[in-house]
RNA sequence: GCGCCCGUAGCUCAGAUGGAUAGAGCAACGGCCUUCUAAGCCGUGGGUCGCAGGUUCGAAUCCUGCCGGGCGCGCCA
């Protein structure tokens, strides 16, 4: 149980001891300031009508009724009826005693949920560029702080692998094929593959009908195109491999679910949908008439599953996918990493779905949207040129002014060394960037900010790191061999231990709501308050008495695994030294 | 036209179920290394929370109307 969790259920017993309505509601929150104490209960003001008493009287009765013996040193009514909780320190300090001898901090892990998470979905007809590593990233952190909570995560990349475009991909293929080119070469850039493809289809004479053709061909199932598709999905695959290599990225081979999965399963949607009556034919297109979201004058929006000459959509296969998701997978969460345009699309297909039963009633639909990644000029991230930004590149970047900035300073890395630290802060300082920023605004993208080294960034919080590894390398001890009581003297120890304390309540709310931002606020918060720990309490230095020196250590690496274990949940690895 | 999202310090961003004097970082300025990595720490300055109403004990947060920006809205995904 979270410290949170604890006082809420204090305080809900005390609200019934004192007569409160049932169904009063709980504002527990952490105090803002260290004057109001560790948390704060905000209850009081608003139940003064209902019980017709003043607030500052109620505020005393809780005071009186709540059962914190042991837990809290002192609870103090201020202001117009304010509660302080001011935590007892022993209390605290036996609590990170304990989540220091225990593997998973002490963090219990929840009753398990079936949660089926969509995200990264690049596109295979080209190379995956920026506009997929907010996707991929945000939604790997989540399924990782999911997964560390005990859920039963379903990864689902749902790679877009058909649709018109590949008739024309399909039929350069083929060209390319019967030269004698192999298929990995012809697709080494695929950028170049789709820019030929295009240029061919917009002015080459028959090539149009041929890609066309070649959608009808693979559509019905002719074996020689599965083929050449296959070969294509193929090498576009492994190139989406290396990326999430490079990124540190949990996806795999088992995780892929394209859209072409979906395809024997479309026919029979729309079907389904024709049957009882929610689809109905409108222009010779199969729509959904959504009087739900019907704008003032009473015209119904309109959600097409089917075109007019037969083919299919996204919104078919989206619907597809929410039955596969909730019936087969058994969801208990549906959640989609997609950018925040598509948010009336999953608005409509979530009330197409549930009208037509393709979703369970206890299967929530959660569309996770984010925002873009704009350039320094606030307009959408660019090459100098204007062209996409490969995402390889991007990261090979990353790295590559990583590796600058080490280069730049002196220090005593070996060149093996420098080479893993470039790599860790690189990808890490691209990641942290995007990872730190609320999900669902446009944010702008800066090189010089991420990498900075200084403020809320990932090589802060790898230092952070290290200089706790650099410590025990130094004391020449093991963690594993302290059983000093941890105590919590100083006001710098003190404040890091309730930090420390509250990662539980920092990683649940990311699951909840999968803001990732919020543990990267935790994180930084984290890293801060142990920086002003390092400087104001010595630990090795002359002076300092075996027990608080090894009271320090353990603080120092509980500090480290928090640190760790927190930036491993973001994707982001650590070092021994930087 | 309708709908969704956004507007917080010069810049980049936090501000969960409404709570106390709206917080960080960068940039600016001033201190701190013969002492565990100064990639650090401590301090100073900087705000009509787009505007105007409303709800209430209390509003950056909820409601309404404006202004400004972004994005969607029948056969792309």
């Amino acid at each position: 149980m979270t410290i949170y969790e604890l006082l809420l259920d204090k305080f809900k017993q005390a609200l019934d001891k004192i007569g409160a309505p049932a169904d009063t509601p709980t504002p527990l929150t952490q105090s803002t300031r260290a004057e109001f104490g560790d948390y704060q209960f905000n209850g009081a003001m608003a139940l003064a009508k209902a019980m017709r008493q003043k607030p500052r009287d109620i505020a005393e009765q809780l005071v009186q009724a709540v059962e914190l013996e042991g837990i809290a040193e002192k609870l103090e009514v201020a202001g117009p009826g304010f509660i302080n909780i001011h935590l007892n320190s022993q209390w605290l300090a036996q609590r990170l005693s304990d989540a220091a001898d225990d593997g998973r901090l002490g963090i219990e892990p929840e009753s398990p949920q079936v949660v089926v998470v969509d995200y990264s979905s690049p596109n295979l007809a080209k190379e995956m560029h920026v506009g997929h590593l907010r996707s991929t990233i945000i939604g790997d952190a989540v399924v990782r702080a999911l997964e560390f909570m005990g859920h039963k995560v379903i990864r689902q990349n749902h790679m877009g692998d058909w649709g018109t475009q590949f008739g024309m991909l399909l039929a350069h293929l083929s060209d390319k094929l019967a030269e004698n080119e192999l298929a990995e070469t012809a697709l080494s850039d695929l950028e170049d593959f789709y820019r030929e493809a295009k240029v061919r289809f917009d002015n080459e004479d028959g090539f149009a009908d041929r890609a066309r053709e070649y959608v009808v061909r693979l559509q019905s199932g002719d074996a020689q195109c599965a083929r050449l598709w296959q070969q294509f999905i193929e090498v576009s695959i492994s190139h989406s491999e290396e990326v999430y290599q490079k990124l540190n990225v949990t996806l795999g081979r088992e995780d892929i679910m394209g859209e072409s999965a979906y395809n024997p399963e479309l026919a029979n949607v729309v079907a389904e949908l024709k049957e009882k009556g929610i689809a109905v034919e409108d222009q010779g297109a199969q729509v959904v008439f959504l009087q739900e979201l019907a704008d003032k004058e009473g015209n119904p929006a309109v959600y097409i599953i089917q075109k007019s000459g037969g083919g299919y959509l996204y919104s078919t296969t989206d619907l597809a996918a929410m039955r596969y998701r909730s019936f087969k997978l058994d969801a208990d969460r549906i959640l989609i990493f997609t950018d925040a345009r598509q948010a009336l699309h999953f608005k409509q297909t979530e009330i197409v779905g549930r009208k037509a039963g393709l979703i369970r009633q206890q299967t929530s639909y959660e569309h996770c949207p984010f925002g873009m990644m704009l350039g320094s000029d606030g307009k959408p991230f660019k090459t100098r040129t204007g062209g996409t930004v490969k995402l390889a590149d991007l990261l090979d970047e990353a790295v590559q002014r990583a590796r600058q900035l080490i280069a730049a300073r002196s220090n005593d890395l070996t060149a093996q060394e420098r080479e893993e630290v470039a790599k860790k802060v690189g990808i890490g300082s691209v990641k942290y960037a995007d990872l730190s920023k609320n999900r669902t605004t446009d944010y702008i993208f800066n090189w010089d900010s991420m990498l900075s080294f200084e403020g809320n960034t990932a090589p802060y919080l790898q230092y952070a790191y290290t200089r706790v590894q650099s410590i025990f390398r130094k004391a020449g001890v093991s963690a594993d061999n302290l059983d000093t009581q941890l105590c919590l003297q100083a006001s710098q120890e003190r404040a890091l231990g309730l930090k420390l304390a509250q990662f539980a309540e920092a990683i649940k709310q990311v699951e909840k709501d999968a803001t990732p931002n919020v543990l990267c606020t935790y994180l930084y918060e984290l890293a801060s308050l142990f920086m002003g720990f390092y400087e104001a309490c010595p630990i090795l230095k002359d002076g300092v008495a075996e027990e608080e020196r090894n009271s320090r250590l353990r603080l120092a690496h509980l500090t480290a695994r928090t640190l760790q274990t927190g930036l491993d949940l973001l994707g982001i690895e650590t070092m021994e030294k930087m």
